[in-house]
DNA sequence: CTGAAAGCGCTTACAG
DNA sequence: CTGAAAGCGCTTACAG
């Protein structure tokens, strides 16, 4: 093309503002790029971030997002996935997490449709998640260096199946490897007053405060620890005078002074990019076996926990903690 | 069409996975069920619950989300609108903020599309918001009720100009009619040290704890109200001993019992319902004036306010706060 | 290398 | 009411 030619055609395009039709190309090629993000609360900062990240991740391999929130009743979530599916997303990016067996899950199955697992991981697909295990037992252990001897894995809904059972393990090793007894996982939903142990039922505060009861605790996630710092000085227990709290994730408001929780962080940023890079690959040969990739955590001690109060000086433990003094 | 008949398509549909090609039918009906969404940061736990309840009020009408992120450089910004203009978005939910006179702005309002500013108001397209003055005189009002006398507004960079301005405004209002001096507008970014007032640059230090300085903040947001308690609390200034500070939004971390942020809070769910509303009617009559709707705010009084330091017993102001002593 | 034609999977307007 | 044809705006394979 001659250059003055090019010249007014380039023109025309500016003053007819015209911009590709996206549609018309997806079509006639047969694929779209467009990729699908399953999501489930976003008011959880944990899954508002990474859904950021992973925009911003797919945004940078030339991705646009079409999020859909999956939570609450399963047919809305089906139909919710079937929208995804009806625009022909290129692939999907599952960042909530359903039950086991769910409808969603067999429909996603169903349609073949490429998919990564963020945060969670499930067999039939890639997944992204953290070194759950090793969180568990660096949490653990770092409850355990500060003389803590009977620690407790509270488990919060919040969190996945398979990264909950993980951390899981990781905690009961941490236990195991330092001669002290893992306690069963205490199951305890945020905003509740029940606290199920194995299969005992009892109350947050009964569990909290029985003679044998545990002075530090590990929460399966940020949120659920936050929320069960906020119990237990309900019950008038000081953190972390009377008792610790280590969580799961480091989001961000973790790290807020009054805040000031000890966690295991997780990087989000470096997880969206392999999640969505995984899922391009699968998408370009969707016969390539599922890649499960597990990214490293690190330990971050900030205010929430402190030794036993068995293991300080009378005098400091006389006082009253800062945080119950409201 | 014949029962069986009937009987054998729906069955033929379920065996072969049928699921109409919604790219096909966009392409034929020359509009798509799908809604741009604009972003911010989505680390911003407003910004991550006002995107989540678009997402579903889009959802309940029948229309997908795509989202993008518009933060950060121009080129970048601008190149994400073009990707939803490119997929032919039937209308777009701005959500995010920009400049006045931006390249994003100008992109926008040259491709003509349907439009509504959530949170914001722009003159050229619908927009839905809460009555940011009206909150700004509810929460002076709430400190001028507990005896300050001086009250600054703190502006951050986090909350969107128009908003900004009449937040400012309503203390403005506030203040004159109990017959108290408004100051100039605190200009404060979190994380730094700097503090701006008027035409003078001072520390954040030097403004909250000279001879005159206020003895209540009302922060334009809530994000930049907890970042404020953090930074009074750094610099030895107990809240609300010493300082009151009250938000502006009620994101869900201002009711946990360590932050307990005074604040005004907004109904987001009502407000996105209200904001898809418009932009739908915008699409199938885009002739229609620009609409702009108000919605009620509402105080929500919790633990960042009080009475200032000189209206109470000398006892009490004499204990350290519960807050500063870790 | 250039240009015209076919076709993606629907919807819609129209002929029968 | 039913069924066949045209056409949406691109890309691609092919003829010239």
């Amino acid at each position: 093309m001659s250059p003055p030619t090019r010249e007014r055609v380039l023109q025309a395009i500016q003053r007819l503002n015209y911009k590709p039709n996206a549609i018309a190309r997806q079509f006639v090629q047969q694929r779209t790029t467009i990729l699908g993000v399953l999501l489930g609360d976003l008011s959880n900062p944990y899954y508002a971030h990474m859904a950021q990240v992973v925009e911003r991740a797919a945004f940078g391999f030339g991705y646009t997002t079409m999020f859909s929130n999956i939570e609450g009743a399963e047919e809305m979530a089906v139909s919710g996935v079937d929208a995804l599916l009806g625009h022909r997303v290129a692939g999907i990016v599952f960042l909530a997490f359903v039950a086991r067996r769910s409808q969603v899950n067999d429909a996603l199955q169903r349609a073949g449709v490429p998919i990564v697992f963020l945060g969670l991981s499930e067999s039939w697909g890639d997944s992204v998640g953290p070194r759950d295990a090793e969180g568990g037992r660096l949490a653990t252990d770092h409850l355990i260096g500060l003389r803590h001897r009977r620690i407790a894995y509270v488990r919060t809904p919040l969190v996945e199946r398979t990264g909950d059972r993980s951390r899981f393990r990781g905690y009961r090793t941490a236990m195991l490897r330092a001669g002290l007894e893992p306690l069963p996982a205490f199951v305890w939903e945020p905003g509740t007053e029940r606290m199920r142990i194995a299969r005992r039922i009892t109350s947050l505060d009964a569990a909290l405060s029985a003679p044998d009861a545990p002075t530090a605790l590990f929460a399966s996630n940020d949120i659920g620890a936050i929320a069960l710092i906020e119990a237990c000085e309900l019950a008038g227990l000081a953190v972390p005078r009377d008792i610790s709290v280590i969580g799961f994730d480091d989001i961000t408001i973790a790290r807020l002074q009054r805040i000031s929780l000890t966690t295991i962080a997780q990087p989000l940023h470096f997880q969206a990019e392999r999640a969505v890079s995984l899922l391009l690959e699968r998408i370009a040969d969707p016969r390539i076996q599922p890649r499960h990739v597990r990214v490293p955590v690190a330990l971050k001690v900030r205010g929430s926990t402190g030794p036993p109060a068995g293991a300080r000086r009378r005098a400091r433990s006389a006082s009253t903690s800062a945080y119950t003094k409201r």
